[in-house]
DNA sequence: CAGAATCCAGGCCGATACTG
DNA sequence: CAGTATCGGCCTGGATTCTG
């Protein structure tokens, strides 16, 4: 299972946002931390709120996020067996770029989508 | 030069920060645009910001900025060429996701890079 | 200077099947 | 339920060359 390293920036030490953006800038990252705002989720709860990731992706970008200390996984001995993934206090940190990011995705999506639209007769 | 599309997540409507990740996560949208907030740019001068991309890179994401709205392009018919990219007022309202950004990075970056070191030992 | 066009290797990521 | 393993298509993105 190598595979998805999500390592984009060589010169991170130039840009301050670059390493903001390895660790949450995957395909799926912001939106698996949003939805662990509001508490711990369970693996395939988080598949049922974001129905166009596989498990497999879903696995890549929260081991990810578990190695940068950002995403707690609980293992539950159980049967049948129970996973909850919770935001660490470190990922606690990120909560107010979230916050703006979904703040900024309410306001601005139609325009964005309405400038897309126009943009595509090209 | 039909490439890099950068469509990312199909139930945008879903997920509030989905649309904002769209728009400003792609490999180099953030940094591009962090390096606008001090004032337009050149196309090289944008380059030298960020030795790591290529011109190829620094074209596609700044059409894709463009296209959203975000981004700005003024040319100027002179010998030699010169254009220059600076951010709209629509892009403007960006600027404090991406100062947050940049807040994390500059105060968490030595706490990631040292979790993914001691991660390495898997 | 500011790109566009083409080529193409490598890796992202979806699909599928299997496990404890 | 919560994953892992493997395969393979296709897209990403680097290198190179060419243009106004």
């Amino acid at each position: 299972m190598k595979d998805v390293k999500t390592e984009k920036c060589p010169d991170t030490q130039a840009c301050p946002v670059a390493i903001t953006v390895d660790v949450i800038g995957g395909k799926w990252k912001a939106k698996i931390l949003y939805n662990l705002i509001s508490g711990p989720k369970r693996f395939n709860e988080l598949g049922r709120l974001m129905p166009a990731t596989t498990k497999r992706m879903l696995t890549l970008q929260l081991r990810e996020l578990e190695q940068d200390g950002i995403v707690h996984r609980e293992i539950y001995r159980e049967i049948p067996p129970k996973v909850e993934y919770s935001l660490t206090s470190f990922g606690e940190t990120l909560k107010p770029i979230l916050y703006l990011m979904r703040d900024w995705g309410e306001m601005y999506e139609k325009e964005v989508l309405l400038k897309r639209k126009n943009s595509e007769n090209v």
